[in-house]
DNA sequence: ATTCTTACTTACTAGTAGGTAAGTTGTCAA
DNA sequence: TTGACAACTTACCTACTAGTAAGTAAGAAT
């Protein structure tokens, strides 16, 4: 339920490792905030050496997409096992966003999206389709509130599935300048607050 | 109430004319994602002479802010001049965004918030300031809006305030890979809702 | 008429960006 | 024991980065 890496130990393998650099540096910095030189830095390699593992920057930036957005999709599968109902499993999703800001950082995607015109075409894709996955994820959870009651949301769950997203990256991205994760806790909890049905009075479920 | 920059006419100071260029470049590409030669090349004149006017990107960059946040805060009396109602000022400022995305810009501080641990000191506070002034207007309204009765929310109106901000930035963010507007109308028209208190049962009004 | 000021340009700098070619070292399999 | 491969390093390249120094042309002020 950790999706942040757990720093891959000093044995792991390389390409893992530079990986781990980074997807911090990308997290914190932008995808043009940072360099091979900056990487190969910090693990005391050259940069030839990177350009070994991943040839080119496009190439690294596609690496990155693509194992942090595998780490979000098992980290999906483990809240759908652990069997919590409903509310717990929105409340679970936005801790996963939590748990990332905990550690300085903004949402890997999240920072693509900013950096989204300077992008290569196959980074591009790959962080609409991250957000896509979550997309369908939360539709799926929405649905199953709606339809047990746990839930009360207007429009189509596809619509309220978006605006979950966009409300926890948009938390996170003015949380970090302020240095205060609290900011980010008091915007989710707010979130999750006008989705659950207590809160709510007998208007009909969701349509669609 | 337009809170993009109406470009300037050709015959306008050249300073204001490479905030122009400069503003654009940052809300689409962000502040590491263009260069003084970018700017120059656009108006057709040489680097230097942007050095005359801005001696580095640092300071660009803080007159960057410094116009944009002026011009945010008269749309902002703006919307106070019109005399509507607590809901269609929410709608009216969820409008100013709407602007900017239209021609597929992100906010040129939430593009900085992104940015952020790049910035020079002077960049990081303005950027604060921004969403701190955007915060106490909206705070504003919203408790004119809960005691007039035409809002409803549970907790503090600072907390309000800055779930609204988060929301419309990050429905901003996530919108523009999409390069669909709609998005971020669904996402704002929801946000509104969960706050109009037509909405909502007989739950008491906001605390503090 | 001359000096000052504004708004530039030309020509340059040092440093960094991403990237490559060719060689080195260690491991293992035939 | 050789030779193939993986995982590098050394040494380099070109393009671009922000930034500067020195000069210039046009007008305003004295």
């Amino acid at each position: 339920m950790e999706v942040t890496a757990r720093q891959t130990s000093n044995t792991a393998g390389s390409a893992a490792r530079i990986l781990d650099v980074a997807e911090r540096l990308v997290q914190v910095r932008g995808f043009n905030g940072f360099s091979y030189a900056d990487v190969a830095a910090e693990l005391g390699v050259t940069k030839a050496s990177l350009h070994y593992h991943y040839p080119g920057k496009a190439e690294l930036g596609e690496a990155l997409i693509k194992r942090y957005a595998a780490r979000f999709a098992e980290a999906l599968r483990a809240i759908d096992a652990e069997g919590s109902d409903v509310p717990a499993k929105l409340a679970a999703y936005a801790g996963l966003y939590a748990g990332v800001l905990r550690e300085q950082r903004m949402c890997l995607c999240g920072m693509l999206a900013a950096d989204y015109e300077t992008l290569p075409a196959p980074m591009r894709t790959a962080v609409v389709r991250f957000f896509d996955e979550n997309g369908v994820w939360l539709e799926r959870v929405l649905e199953q509130g709606a339809s047990e009651g746990t839930l009360h949301y207007e429009g189509s769950s596809r619509d309220a599935a978006q605006m979950i997203i966009s409300t926890l990256e948009g938390a996170m991205l003015v949380a970090r300048p302020y240095g205060d994760p609290e900011r980010f806790q008091a915007a989710a909890a707010r979130l999750l607050a006008t989705l659950v049905a207590s809160s709510q009075d007998g208007a009909p479920p969701a349509s669609q």
